[in-house]
DNA sequence: ATGGCATGACAATCATGA
C-alpha cells in the first residue's frame, strides 16, 4: 500500500511539466493527484512521466480541468476499479479520477470553482458536492481505507483564509460551502493536515496579482480527507511552499500526507 | 468600483480561475 501521497493543482499540465519532473526527482512520493491539467489524453505526456518513474491514469479535455494519478512504479500496485467523473451526476467536465491501490481508494477531485455566490456556476458547485458525498458514502462502506484529495475550492475555517472579514460570505469561503466540507467530515472523513500542529497561515494557494504570496495573503483550500482506518496510520500532512517560490509557479501549492 | 496575473483558444480579445 502506499506510504505517501501528494495532491496538486499544477494549473496546466504543459507548463508546469518541468516544475512537476523536478519535483518527483526530489520527493518520490508514491501517488500523486494532479488538477487542473487542461490536457486531452491525446496529448498528455506518458512518456515524460514514464521516465521519471511514474505510471499515469488520467482524465482531461480541451482547455479546462483535466484530473490525473501518478503512481510511482517502485512504490504502489496496478490501479484497479478506475473511476472517472461522478456515476450520479452527469457532467461534461472532467473533475473526478478514482483508483483502488492494493486496498487503499484514492479519490482525485477538482471541485467547482463557484465563480460567485448565488451565480449558475455556484449552484453547480453545490449541486456536484451533494453529487459527491453522496457517492462517497457508498465507496466508504466498500473501502475501509479510503482517501479523497484535491482541490476543494473551500477554506473550512477563519484559520484557513488570510483575512477572515474580507472573505466572509464570499466564495470559496461560504457558508454553503463550508457546510458542505462539513458534510465530508460527517461521512467519517478526517482533514488530515489538522491532525498535527501546523504553521499559522498555512495556505495553499495564493493569487498571482498583488504579491500575494510574499505577503502571505493565501487560502488553504488544497485538502487530503482520509477515512478513519486511513487517518489511524497518517504520520504527517505539510504543505510545500516551494514550487510556489519559483519562476513561472503554479498558484497552488502540493501537499503531501504520510502513512505509517 | 475595477483591475491586478496567468492560461488557453485564437489570432484581438475573451472565458475562466480563486
Amino acid at each position: 500500500m502506499p506510504q505517501t501521497v501528494a495532491t496538486w493543482n499544477v494549473n496546466s499540465l504543459k507548463v508546469r511539466l518541468p516544475h512537476l519532473l523536478d519535483w518527483l526527482g526530489r520527493h518520490a512520493v508514491d501517488v500523486v493527484c494532479l488538477q487542473e491539467t487542461k490536457l486531452t489524453d491525446d496529448r498528455f505526456p506518458v512518456a515524460e512521466l514514464q521516465a521519471a518513474g511514474y505510471r499515469s491514469v488520467f482524465a482531461g479535455q480541451k482547455t479546462y480541468n483535466g484530473v490525473a494519478i501518478l503512481l510511482r512504479e517502485a512504490g504502489t500496485a496496478a490501479a484497479t476499479e478506475v473511476q472517472v467523473n461522478l456515476p450520479n451526476f452527469a457532467d461534461e467536465q472532467k473533475r473526478l479520477l478514482a483508483v483502488t491501490l492494493d486496498g487503499l481508494r484514492v479519490v482525485n477531485g477538482y471541485f467547482p470553482n463557484g465563480q460567485a455566490v448565488g451565480s449558475d456556476k455556484y449552484e453547480y458547485k453545490l449541486a456536484w458536492l451533494a453529487a459527491l458525498t453522496d457517492w462517497l458514502r457508498g465507496e466508504l462502506a466498500r473501502h475501509e481505507q479510503l482517501l479523497l484529495a484535491g482541490d476543494f475550492n473551500i477554506a473550512p475555517e477563519p484559520r484557513d483564509v488570510h483575512d477572515p472579514a474580507l472573505w466572509e460570505g464570499q466564495v470559496l469561503f461560504s457558508e454553503p460551502e463550508r457546510a458542505a466540507f462539513l458534510a465530508l467530515l460527517g461521512l467519517g472523513l478526517k482533514d488530515s493536515f489538522r491532525l498535527f500542529e501546523q504553521p499559522e497561515r498555512s495556505y495553499t494557494w495564493w493569487d498571482y496579482r498583488n504579491l500575494a504570496f510574499r505577503r502571505k495573503m493565501g487560502l488553504r483550500i488544497d485538502h487530503i480527507l482520509l477515512s478513519n482506518a486511513a487517518a489511524a496510520r497518517c504520520t504527517a500532512c505539510t504543505i510545500d511552499v516551494e514550487p510556489r517560490r519559483r519562476e513561472q509557479p503554479s498558484d497552488h501549492a502540493p501537499v503531501i500526507a504520510t502513512l505509517g
